[in-house]
DNA sequence: CCGATTTAGTTGAGCGCTCAAATGTACGGC
DNA sequence: GCCGTACATTTGAGCGCTCAACTAAATCGG
């Protein structure tokens, strides 16, 4: 048992200001989308992760490493916006196992519609403030985050 | 109606980034805390700015503006931490609108069980693989959010 | 082949949060 | 003094998420 480093006043002060930009950040981007386009913002990223897929359509569990959510989460989202009819289920021929979520074109439209908006919440938010400097450092920063947290948890 | 200025690819290759990693940074957190004290990360938050207030004490109103919550959202959790003896609520003499909330020595006591394994986490998680140089620039690009949101979404 | 393990996905209970509405108190104008 | 407004806080419904338990299909060892 070792002794505790606590942060020091600067790490402090970090760690604060990030806290609180981040939630405010994500409740801005989340109020947007709930208020202009009726969804939230998880349900948009899986949205737009299965636009970009080939054939529109993904594996839950390769959504699920995408969008960094467990499968709980995804299949219950999936559910909703499966009753929403923006997106439909069915499991893989020759694999009775794996299911395969497929975005329909109601889903596409929902996202079309929604995107314009978000993206420039998403500049409101964050880039219209920020130097091109500063956006490097917070690729770098997060990367590096990312990197520690997919390898780290993973076990 | 102008057209929309999407997000270049630097910028949406970032933006994920930053997503995932702060995604992933929060529910770590909140799943070592509720793991190791049985609270969520806001109510933590909750317990620490009292424990920093004199007296332990404060307005609802300004416990509220502390940890950038809806007065609803402190209202529920403040109802959760008084349940378990960890926050007592009273109303202010003199003023009948205002409530102060304090927290308790078991609060206090719960609060100093669950910091160590925090902080530990928060510098697993964070502090522990950023340069100083880096720690310094998520804490400039952050307040330039923080001072951003906190403007606008005031009006 | 057959039983045990692993893999894929779903389900339900419980909880925290949001939003809108309600409650109760203070204040400002006449 | 009284009424309307603003303020401080609470309440309840609804929803998304977590955790743990469950179903069911593929795979592996003997």
């Amino acid at each position: 048992m070792s002794e505790t480093r606590w942060l020091d006043a600067d790490e402090q002060r970090t760690w604060r200001t990030y806290l609180w930009a981040s939630q405010l950040l994500h409740e801005s981007l989340d109020r947007q989308l709930q208020r202009e386009a009726a969804m939230p913002h998880a349900y948009y990223m899986i949205l737009a992760m299965l636009s970009e897929a080939p054939g529109r359509s993904m594996t839950m569990t390769e959504l699920a490493q995408l969008v960094r959510s467990s499968a709980s989460r995804l299949s219950h989202a999936v559910a909703k916006l499966e009753a929403q009819g923006w997106v439909h289920r069915c499991k893989r021929p020759g694999d009775g196992r794996t299911t395969v979520a497929t975005l329909t074109d109601e889903g596409f439209a929902a996202l079309a519609a929604a995107a314009p908006g978000h993206v420039e919440e998403v500049r409101r938010v964050l880039f219209d403030r920020l130097t091109p400097e500063q956006v490097e450092q917070l690729h770098d920063i997060f990367g590096v985050v990312l990197a520690n947290l997919n390898t780290t948890d993973g076990c």
